[in-house]
DNA sequence: TGTTAGCACTCCTAACATTTGAGTGCTAAC
DNA sequence: GTTAGCACTCAAATGTTAGGAGTGCTAACA
């Protein structure tokens, strides 16, 4: 960390000017534009020496000799973390943006998405909640025909998952009557993570004549449960880059877009954001260039959501370096507050509405 | 229909050359290359005759006066309707595209198009079968609790697919029975469409003191299978047109690349395709330019595919006007075979899980 | 000592001019 | 009917120039 010092008070707020003005108009920003913009009557040659001291200092550079100065990432970087005016309490005059009730998780969190990419104009992804972590409320086996069996389990937040089992031997209907008992007994209440080795010995112990078929059965519905999709990723408008020039031409772009289309990096990217352990007091992060390797002319801002019972994840807005950070980290605050209310108001997550999402212009 | 007078043999092998090297190149292409290029022996003074007749009668045209000629989209039609050669009998040479043997609907369809999309290097879709035309095999209510239902509906091709249902009021085990006696007696081996008002009455009618819930869970139950995504469409290497330049310039690109982020415009596009009959051999059909209005500087290749009880949908593959169509239909050709194949080796496609969201009525 | 005005210098950008070359159309001769 | 030859066109590449925004440095000033 740097010390408090490094920046005089007066630097501070050249440097907020230029990162602001920059921030507008994508322009390199010069010194008379300075002087003329900020508040702090000084000369353009004061300004310049200051500047010099900045870009000594890593805060600013130039993209060549007789430009005016953009932001590093360390000045974003000084900006988030210090500059920024974080006003919270102008959230509520902001126009209202409305997330459709719906009942649905997998359909709220598209939702989700959309609207927030079509209110911030950046891309935009959000991780569905693990289900692993999610608790069992009802199992149900039937027959489908002799040699098929239809598993379906309901989980918490009534997300329901399927999958049809072969069998070499056919049950009969108070077979299956009694394998359901059995399960519900012994499965309700818990989720993937706790059927392990030892809950499946303990089963077939109590399972008496059913002992051999325990076994698959039970695998198969952790299977069943785990599906294959695990942590599907949903994004949306991946196409809002195009509205900035720095990542449109076609190198970027087409890397960025892959990006989102096929979503294995972005499944990465949420893993290491998720794993990356630290007390920030609203889960929301800010990644600026360098941070992410594999995205340097990018911003990631990201936010951790928890629905409680297990639901959790992780939104993420992809911008331009230059992006309205101020804005995105404001709405992503918003959403949280919002997605809480859902919990509060529902009893279960993905039964009901979100409305009043916040938006707001510079 | 233009008499087959219109064109001398010459001319064909003039126009031949002409598509033939842009499709290779992009460039315009000049007298003197054909001249070059062609076996019959001309100077390029005699080639620039025939190429002002061909642009006179609309084949060819020139970017501008002092270039040389690209094909119009009259002239990449007739090249595909009478140049181009099919080789039928090549397609075993052909570098085998291996589709996984999946036991999933949904999978599968998103494996041909990654597949595909990654042997043509061309944005690829594929439309999922409407869900209404399959028939039910095997339905099933169970009480989640008091008063949540929990419907699950299977049907060929083990697509399954479940709801939870509201109840005002609570049913027995017993009652919970007999309606599933009944809903199986009565609607396997029907299809969604099938389940109409004269259905639903000739059932309450059957169904003596259910008579009352009968509805409103038969109403339920169609809604289950239609699901909300009816129709789904899969897609993939959307970012294969940022490999065309005269696709790739900011506007273009932004275009295409929404139409296959969200989707809805392919949904109309495909929707025409499908109505538009035409006792085409093979199913496919070749769209190029303006034959499809939203997307001028494309073309799009489309086929139908069938695989039996009812699965049937399309898949398009969408290029630069200067696509290599005659591998694009090659594969296509060679994909709809071994799209049967599958269906005949393993009996139904999609033998085993499907995932789904329970979902809860408003 | 910090601030400012002035000035020379750099270097990007836009505009304009020039050159080059591929390609054409036309004409006259074979 | 075919071809060689030639003048012409025009886009793209290259070169040139002027303008301007911005800088660093220095010297003067409060």
């Amino acid at each position: 960390m740097a010390e408090m010092t490094e920046l005089t008070e007066r630097q501070e707020k050249i440097l907020n000017v230029i990162i602001r003005n920059y921030l507008e108009t994508g322009e390199p920003v010069g010194s008379r534009t300075i002087s003329k913009n900020s508040d702090l009557n000084l000369s353009s040659a004061t300004i310049r020496n200051e500047m010099s001291d900045l870009e000594e200092l890593g805060y600013i550079l130039q993209p060549h000799t007789s430009a005016g100065r953009i932001p590093s990432d360390k000045g974003y970087r000084f900006y988030v973390d210090h500059l920024m005016e974080q006003k919270d309490q102008e959230i509520n005059e902001v126009k209202e943006m409305v997330v459709e009730r719906t009942d649905q998780m997998e359909k709220m969190l598209k939702q989700v998405v959309k609207v927030l990419a079509n209110s911030t104009q950046y891309a935009t992804m959000i991780s569905a909640p693990a289900v692993r972590g999610i608790r069992v409320r009802f199992v149900q086996l039937s027959a489908v025909n002799d040699h098929e069996l239809l598993s379906v389990v309901v989980m918490d937040g009534n997300v329901v998952r399927n999958r049809i089992i072969k069998l070499e031997q056919s049950l009969s209907n108070e077979d299956i009557l009694k394998l359901n008992m059995l399960l519900n007994t012994n499965l309700s209440g818990l989720t993937v993570n706790d059927i392990n080795l030892a809950l499946i010995q303990k089963m077939r112990q109590n399972a008496g004549s059913y002992s051999g078929i325990i076994a698959e059965v039970l695998e198969n519905i952790a299977g069943t449960i785990e599906s294959d999709e695990e942590r599907e990723i949903y994004t949306s408008g991946a196409t809002n880059i195009f509205k900035y020039p720095e990542l449109s031409d076609s190198e970027k772009a087409s890397h960025l877009i892959s990006a989102f289309e096929d979503k294995g990096e972005l499944k990465d990217l949420i893993e290491d954001i998720e794993s990356d352990e630290d007390g920030n007091p609203n889960g929301i992060k800010v990644y600026i260039g360098n941070d992410i390797p594999s995205m340097q002319d990018c911003s990631v801002v990201t936010a951790k959501y928890d629905l409680g019972d297990g639901f959790k994840g992780t939104i993420g807005i992809l911008g331009p370096k230059r992006m309205d950070y101020e804005n995105v980290m404001r709405q992503l605050k918003q959403l949280k507050s919002q997605l809480g209310d859902i919990v509060h108001s529902s009893e279960l997550p993905g039964t009901s509405s979100v409305k009043g999402i916040g938006k707001k212009e510079l």
